[in-house]
RNA sequence: GCUCCGGUAGCUCAGUGGUAGAGCACUUCCUUGGUAAGGAAGGGGUCGAGGGUUCAAUUCCCUCCCGGAGCUCCA
């Protein structure tokens, strides 16, 4: 009877006839014996299943084997669970909280006594060893609510996890040999194909995120197919640590922390200052030439602004507190927008003053949590290269085109690839949906009509408006929250911005918020690990180092740094020790070029180049030819060294 | 803010219940050099701060401050 039949249909359009009850592992024998041993799991009509899975119906299927790329967080999420596994072998009375697979790796949260040391993480990775030689398979198994409840009786965090799940959703356990967790599934079909993993660090965390909950002690892992994956994950991650902004920073003399001064708040060293200030002076010309206007408004705002804002409504416990002055109290501003605003309301608009597009470096001060501070990165006082747009409603879509040429220009400057996200209204929404829509459309179509790919973030706009956020790719493959662009519905309503429409009637203008860089302190420290200290000619603090080969060669050394430092060029002469020593020097400053003078290059006028990175093979040159190629490089600002 | 780990010279770090050491950096002298460290001598530390235990604390205990890894949050 062909009930007893089901038919799978292939992701090549063939179609296998099988017994009712056959598992995916019988179909992916079917297909071959190579497809069967390499078969982890599933994909049934959207749904992801272990290659246990009994077949009940006419279905689509599709095997999942290493190459695909779901495959990762599958063998990830069972790495979980084998850690967990582990875990439970030593330390016997842990609690099992979520053991989920994340973007590089995994973790699992456990409650225990005591928090895990680093020989804790030691004797679990050669726990899990045991666990995988053992070779366990996960074993899938629905259980009623009352059957899990009897599982789990000694485990409150899963029992607390089982009693949000509706009466009707099926439930399922997973177990591995002497382990049993509360888990969806799916998993690879044995503990054994788990081969090349490691547990990388063991911190706090918040059961659930919330702080007011108990602290369950993280461990984070990664896993990967090959051995080669995990190697080169683990030599990315050195590579990471080598980078980091806050070693390079004070190697290079680019920024400091004082104490005494407060914890977030940057002190720009004078060779940091000059990366900073290339960057503005860059970005002042690129703005100028895009129809901007360069404002400033104070740091120290009376506080009324922001209860006109609405800032003290919703970003108050990130503000800085009130200072008195004669009575009055005043604020740290926070944002610059409310600054614009009163630039814009100066004058009476007309419809033909606009677009108006104020921009500034603008200082703002939030109160970040002390534990959320990082380097540059994370900060309580930083300078944004703020923008606010104000134009007609008509004029949205190109206003948006334009932004997204600036952006494409700046990002390629720096050599940032990127991606764009567009955010779209949220639960909690000013405006009527029918503006959002309509907004959302403007943005939609404009992407659209340039060819560009998005992502969209459904809900994911700000209460006040949707956005578009650009992140960028860095040098070693690494997402960073770059440019955004937001419309705004709110603060005109609250202000009360107007502009004289050719009808004569009063009108709201529409606001765009934007930033390119977001912040300087965070850009910067991104750019240093970007660019791993080596920073383009025309954003290295010291652009050439001279050296004379000895005293007799400091004169005719120093005429030539003269010719460099004549023409802006950041050019500086290093006479004191060894030529060795002071090639090692250089290269670890990271210098772009090094020119060198003695005997040879005294007699003929020219002067021995030598390239960052490029080790001896250096280029003897007329001293002019070499400053045109300096020239040239900071002029076009140049992402690579001509050598 | 919370949990854990840490704080010793300008930097990176070792070390000890009897008031401290290395390398680099710095200063001086010698060396006058040809592409990633020439040689020597010297200066420099309330061992994060305060309190406690002890004959004696940088070391052990407590509190605080600062930093790091996370949680949460974000430009």
């Amino acid at each position: 009877m062909s009930s007893h039949l089901i038919r799978i249909t292939l992701p090549d359009g063939k179609v296998l006839e099988f017994k009712r009850g056959a598992t995916v592992a019988d179909v992916a024998a079917a297909i071959g014996p190579g497809l069967a041993k390499a078969a982890l799991a599933a994909e049934l009509d959207g749904e992801v299943v272990d290659l246990g899975r009994p077949l009940e119906r006419d279905t689509g299927l599709r095997i999942i084997t290493e190459r695909d790329p779901a495959a990762l967080s599958l063998l990830r999420h069972s790495a979980a669970h084998v850690l967990a596994t582990a875990v439970r072998q030593l330390r016997p009375g842990a609690q099992i909280g979520f053991g989920p697979a994340i973007d590089e790796g995994f973790y699992y949260d456990f409650g225990v006594e005591a928090p895990f040391t680093p020989d804790d993480l030691e004797a679990f990775e050669m726990e899990m060893e045991r666990v995988v030689q053992a070779n366990h398979s996960f074993e899938r198994h629905r259980v009623t609510k009352e059957e899990a409840r009897g599982l789990f009786q000694d485990d409150p965090l899963k029992l607390e996890r089982l009693e949000e799940l509706g009466d009707d959703e099926v439930i399922t356990v997973y177990r591995d040999g002497p382990f049993l967790d509360l888990c969806r599934g799916p998993h690879v079909p044995s503990t054994g194909r788990l081969k090349h993993f490691k547990l990388l660090s063991a911190a706090g965390a918040y059961w659930r995120g919330d702080e007011r909950r108990p602290m369950l002690q993280r461990i984070y892992g990664t896993a990967f197919f090959k051995a080669e994956e995990l190697d080169q994950h683990l030599e990315r991650l050195e590579e990471a640590r080598k980078r980091d902004h806050r070693v390079l920073g004070k190697e290079l003399d680019l920024f400091l922390v004082d104490q005494r001064v407060g914890s977030g708040l940057i002190l720009w060293r004078p060779h940091g200052a000059i990366i900073r200030s290339e960057i503005e002076d860059y970005e002042k010309e690129l703005i100028r030439r895009h129809g901007y206007e360069i404002v400033y408004t104070p740091h120290l705002m009376n506080e009324r602004i922001f209860e006109v804002s609405g800032h003290l409504e919703n970003f108050a416990e990130n503000m800085f507190g009130p200072v008195e002055i004669e009575g009055t109290r005043f604020r740290p501003k926070p944002m610059n927008c409310p600054g614009h605003i009163c630039l814009y309301q100066a004058a009476q608009r007309s419809y033909r003053d606009l677009p108006i597009r104020y921009a500034e470096f603008g200082t703002v001060y939030r109160n970040e949590r002390s534990g959320v501070l990082h380097g540059m990165l994370r900060v309580r006082g930083f300078t944004q290269d703020d923008a606010h747009i104000f134009c007609t409603e008509e004029q949205v879509p190109s206003e948006i085109g334009a932004l997204l040429d600036l952006v494409d220009e700046m990002l390629r400057t720096f050599g940032y690839p990127y991606s764009i996200e567009l955010s779209t209204r949220p639960e909690k929404a000013l405006g009527t949906v029918q503006q959002w829509k309509g907004a959302e459309d403007a943005l939609r179509s404009v992407l659209e009509a340039r060819g560009l790919d998005y992502r969209v973030e459904e809900g994911g706009g700000a209460f006040y408006g949707p956005k578009l956020d650009f992140k960028l790719i860095d040098a070693i493959g690494r997402s960073w929250q770059g440019p955004t662009v937001q419309l705004d519905f709110n603060l005109p309503e609250r202000f009360q911005i107007e502009y004289v429409g050719d009808d004569n009637g009063r009108h709201r203008p529409v606001m765009l918020h934007r930033v390119l860089v977001g912040s300087m302190e965070r850009f910067v420290g991104g750019l240093i690990e970007h660019y791993a200290g080596a920073f383009p000619l025309w954003l290295a603090p010291e652009q050439v180092r001279i050296l004379p080969i000895s005293e007799e060669w400091i004169a005719e050394a120093s005429a030539c740094a003269d010719l460099l430092r004549g023409r802006g060029v950041r050019a500086f002469l290093v006479e004191r020790d060894s030529l060795s020593y002071r090639i090692r020097e250089a290269e670890l400053r990271k210098v772009p070029y090094m020119g060198v003078i003695g005997e040879r290059e005294a007699a003929d006028g020219t002067v021995a180049v030598r390239t960052r990175g490029a080790g001896k093979k250096q280029q003897v040159m007329e001293r002019g030819a070499f400053l045109d190629r300096v020239l040239e490089g900071i002029r076009t600002r140049s992402l690579g060294l001509e050598a």
